[in-house]
DNA sequence: TAGCTCATTTGACCTAGATCAAGGAACGCC
DNA sequence: GGCGTTCCTTGATCTAGGTCAAATGAGCTA
């Protein structure tokens, strides 16, 4: 079920509107923007770019959830960053894209033409701006990250991971809480640098131990959430994830 | 033996004026930021910030090595990078800072008060469009570490970790190329995500295969590049970390 | 409703790297 | 140049998580 986005869809009703890349921008930039953007959609498991690829555009996710990952020789891959809507794709002033991106849900894209965007880049210091930011919320996301990766136990890691969706999901408060996995079990692993077996074992003891309950495959709630926290290895303040 | 600068050095004469944040103004500007830049300079193991602390001023590092890391309550720490010259530290926006900052050689900084510096910021968009470019760089460098952490093996890591310092020394082409570890077994083992039991048996099995030759516990010569880089994972051509 | 396919779970076993525990060797200091 | 501190090496053992293999079940199609 895509949402179908007009090729002259107006800027101002985007639903990233006041998120992505042009969050600062005026209605006059807005205008400017849009002379250049063009929509794509991707079906969920399709490749959107791969490295290696010359980089000719530039994008931000506007619905769905895109992944970014580096696969090893010999088929070792580690997922380095999910990309929801808000997201930027690509990196101005470098020639070749560095990490493959996948379409895990179905996923539409605001594109740009290389060329056209840098000289925005350069002419319009609100994008420069919030590109700056949103990089350095990115930049601050991956080292927690990498804190995981590093130090983190598999039970810590599944833990961190849960509260990660819980967090970022948009539930409505009155709502029933529960919360879709975006990812499969080997999707996980290759997130948390742990294999699919071990993302198993981990949630059916939790499951076991009354912290989360499951509906089918991806659908879950949380039953104990102090307890999922404490399991993630995090302090009780600070170090919240972007 | 620190370095020592100034308070009023001018911009024109630093080491890192092509490369920091200040890389793409031109005199005017960077009289600006002259005006309200200072050093301050730490002895090697000092901390410079911890996580955690009001976020008041800002700073590029000028000379030296500082790390940047996070320490769970159990004392796990991770290692989440190491600044060189022109690196910055600190993230315009934010009321507190996120990761440990420690001099791990003796460090000189040039700092900048918050307020002043965030105002620079909004009005000139040269520094806004450099700390993007480094902001996506090092987002890069951490993304590639990622993949280090979560899936090369302990080989693989340390072999990463040398071929890294190689890259990053700056040895005059003519000279005997000896480089030297700016980092302990220990901080080593906590930037890799091992223990430093596991970098010392690797850096010894590595020497008895005639990869390398120590001089010292931090001098080394690489004796077999090839089969180095082939130690490390990662694939021939791409892939070049920052 | 049956049958298929593929994701997931579970079990048995193995191994890379952690942990625990001594030594040994640089380097700074008087 | 001796001495102490800190860093580093090496050995013995342990274990979390990986690997290999098989069974189960969710969701699809017909």
């Amino acid at each position: 079920m895509t949402l179908i986005f007009n090729e002259r869809e107006k800027c101002g009703s985007c639903p990233i509107r006041h998120r992505a890349i042009c969050a600062r921008c005026d209605d006059d930039e807005l205008s400017r923007l849009e002379t250049i953007k063009s929509y794509k959609s991707f079906e969920a498991g399709q490749p959107i770019i791969w490295r290696g690829d010359e980089l000719v555009t530039f994008a931000s996710v506007v619905v769905g959830i895109a992944s970014l990952s580096r696969t090893m020789e010999d088929g070792r891959t580690q997922v380095v960053g999910l990309l929801l809507p808000s997201d930027f794709i690509g990196r101005p002033g470098r020639e070749y894209v560095d990490f493959d991106v996948t379409a895990v849900t179905d996923v539409t894209l605001c594109q740009f033409q290389r060329k056209p965007f840098e000289a925005l880049v350069e002419e319009v210091p609100h994008i420069s701006q919030r590109m700056m930011e949103m990089a350095l919320d990115e930049l601050n996301a991956a080292r927690e990250w990498m804190v995981l990766l590093g130090r983190k136990t598999a039970r810590e890691k599944i833990a961190t991971f849960l509260e990660m969706v819980v967090r970022r999901s948009t539930i409505p408060s009155h709502a029933v809480k529960q919360y879709t996995l975006p990812l499969t079990r080997e999707e996980i692993a290759n997130f948390l640098g742990l294999t699919l077996e071990t993302i198993s074992r981990q949630l059916s003891a939790m499951k076991k131990e009354g912290i989360v309950a499951f509906e089918g495959r991806r659908n879950f709630v949380i039953k104990d959430l102090a307890a999922l926290h404490l399991a993630s290895g995090d302090d009780a303040d600070g170090g919240m994830i972007v």
